[in-house]
DNA sequence: TCTAATCCTTAGAAAGTTGAATTAATAGGG
DNA sequence: CCCTATTAATTCAACTTTCTAAGGATTAGA
């Protein structure tokens, strides 16, 4: 059972870097497409966060992304200092292209499920999650030096 | 749904990078560190391929974990080309202590459930792992230049 | 023994990230 | 209305990691 989740992660992590090389990008840029798409425009900085840059590595990103065209900045009109990214046209579509037929698939996928079964899924998920959280907070919080 | 299991990995990837940084290594040298633990001793290009790196790459991973003392390379003995890595003992103890707990935790929320419902998890985990080789096979399969 | 094949390492170049310094814009106090 | 502090994004140099290609050692076969 775990390692059907670690085979799950491998799979995944498959994925994206197919993913990548088919849109002509790096994972780290790939990781800015995927949380653009999930949340929408963001500023630069947010967009650094979220994809967990340093400001610097974001610039760059954007940089990159920008001239794939795959992303395009747009200055704040209010606040001149803020520059929102946001996903072009083609960049929408190459990412719905990639994504979406897995999205459709996995949307498929479930309505197979009964509604207790997905109650038990669901419940799966969450205490798996809950215990990386925990661990999560023990690998921060132990003395640094401590192994 | 598709959210959680977003967020069950970016959970996990979170745990990679506190993980790595308690044992002082990078990514990609602690994804070593886990291939060693999954299937023990490997020669040099074994652990390569398990870790998706070249030749090269793996030789200077190799050098840090050495440099660090979580590993240790040892010559075989029958085709002294060979070099066999594994674990130091310092390196199966640090691993421990950061990955046993996780498990031992995972074990014992794993016995919450009914034998019915961890049947309908695996079911769960088997279907999107299929999703995902499909969709591979997909982006692998089509036209380079197709987007 | 000579040759080809295998395994690992080394060396040089390319790519990416970080952190500090820089530029530009806003906000607030005197 | 200025002067200062703050915030946002960018630029730049140093560092790290990776890859490719070539090299050195070892083995196996003719």
């Amino acid at each position: 059972m775990t390692r059907d989740v670690q085979e799950l992660q491998d799979a995944t992590d498959l994925i994206d870097e197919l993913a990548a090389r088919r849109l002509g990008v790096n994972r780290t840029d790939l990781r800015c497409l995927s949380r653009l798409t999930a949340r929408g425009p963001l500023t630069a900085s947010e967009l650094a966060a979220a994809a967990g840059l340093t400001g610097g590595a974001a610039t760059t990103a954007i940089d990159r992304l920008e001239r794939t065209g795959l992303v395009e900045r747009v200055r704040d009109t209010a606040d001149r200092r803020r520059v929102h990214v946001r996903l072009t046209l083609r960049g929408t579509q190459d990412v719905r292209e990639i994504w979406g037929p897995i999205a459709d698939d996995a949307q498929a996928e479930l309505l197979r499920f009964s509604l207790a079964e997905l109650d038990v899924v669901e419940t799966f998920l969450s205490r798996a999650l809950a215990i990386q959280a925990r661990h999560a907070d023990r690998l921060r919080g132990g003395a640094e030096g401590a192994l």
